[in-house]
DNA sequence: CGGCTGGTATTGGTCGGACCATTTGGCAGC
DNA sequence: GCTGCCAAATGGTCCGACCAATACCAGCCG
């Protein structure tokens, strides 16, 4: 049988091990939640170091396609070539400030746009069911007032989250996780919503999800910009008067 | 004075001295271009071993936070942030083989009519020239037949990206990127185009700049459309022959 | 008998030190 | 003054030891 690994060649001796381990997982010899050998034998294995081993691991590591846990029964787990790692190069991006506020604004426009409008074309049942419920916990928030905006944010972002899992596209998904999961960096430095804005919001959110509910695509994706304009316009007031 | 470095705490060493120099990159005090000290002087200040230091040190490599270089006069320089490094995960998702040629063409539909019709707004007399010039490579390549498909299809991306530039908005810009980088991916296994297909190809990419020079958004955003969903098309049709 | 508890083995994390490989620049010899 | 070689700086690799977290099991106590 022949090996899966072979010893690395090449000037830096990590870097060919990080591309064995990541083309095995790429094309499938390695599967999500199959576990490496241990660094001391895959060190034999791969005819290295300890350490070179451990520099490649943590490369992987970073690249998001495995994981690393300590203890027995630990060591190095594939991970599901998922979106949650697409975050980070937009992450820095965003925490460097290179993307201004109006920037991101403009990109939501468009994309949640589109992807309201797709959700309202090919929204199931089950997809349904599964925004109203979604939307019942932003009622229930946005009626307790600002001293809920938290959760209300959580909720308003599954709500944003679920439109784009309906389009089943995991281009769309990985995007808007990025941008929704790094837009609360701005809230601290702009964002501080009323009562009034709250309950705006709630409604923002209850028509989208009615368009979709009843197969308008072109209401929702309006509704939608609409909703996405007004929450930057909540972000910029608040900016001026501080 | 105060000193750059603090020794780390934490349970996992490598990961504070990261934080500390990823920070320090974020907020500035390290700026594009400074050079860290060598690996046996940091490791002193940092108070930590050189191989913990190094796995850090990897770690901000693969972020694309430093660039490493050997020899002499070489060490860990920090680099721009930029949008190189956004690729790195959508790189991976494509290659694994998650995103089919349809979500990628759904995506780019929504995302590239939304670009031309934002540059169609905001083009600026030296952004329509540059597209003049780009659209005038495209042309020589696409009058010479498929024998010089890939330099059109280079042409075809620059074009694309270009219009992404005018936006001015790196969201765009560095989303776009990514897709145009791996969209070859897919070429050897659905694209073969004809004649006849170039040559339309490159109507539509003269139809999509007109509309911009006269500033069209709604025209240039349907062409683009189009345009999009007539590419993919030759790909499944190679791909139903195969 | 059952559950808690502490020990122990496994596995990653850290350390220090030696030596190798690459690169640059200067010095020696022509 | 040019050429080519050597030395120093710096990252790359390797080794072996020990530390730290964790799962699991044996044994004790209620």
């Amino acid at each position: 049988m022949e090996p899966l690994f072979r010893a690395p060649k090449q000037n830096r001796i990590f870097r060919d091990v990080v591309d064995q381990i990541q083309d095995a997982i790429i094309d499938g010899r390695l599967k999500t939640g199959d576990k490496l050998p241990a660094e001391r034998e895959l060190k034999d294995l791969l005819k290295t170091s300890r350490s070179t081993l451990r520099e490649a691991l943590r490369v992987l590591e970073q690249k998001g396609l495995i994981e690393i846990k300590l203890g027995v029964g630990g060591g190095s787990v594939v991970r599901s070539v998922s979106t949650d790692q697409v975050t980070e190069s937009l992450d820095l991006l965003i925490r460097s400030q290179k993307i201004s506020l109006t920037h991101l604004a403009d990109f939501r426009e468009g994309v949640e746009g589109e992807v309201v409008a797709i959700a309202a074309r090919t929204a199931s049942e089950v997809d349904i069911r599964n925004l109203e419920r979604l939307l019942n916990e932003a009622k229930t928030y946005a009626e307790n007032g600002p001293s809920n905006l938290e959760e209300f944010l959580k909720a308003d972002k599954d709500l944003h989250l679920a439109f784009a899992s309906i389009t089943d596209n995991l281009v769309y998904i990985s995007v808007l996780q990025t941008i929704h999961n790094n837009i609360y960096r701005y809230y601290d430095r702009y964002l501080s919503m009323k009562d009034r804005e709250m309950k705006e919001n709630y409604r923002d959110l209850k028509a989208i999800v009615d368009a979709v509910k009843r197969g308008r695509p072109e209401t929702a994706r309006t509704l939608a910009k609409q909703h996405v304009r007004r929450f930057y316009e909540y972000m910029h007031q608040h900016q001026a008067v501080q």
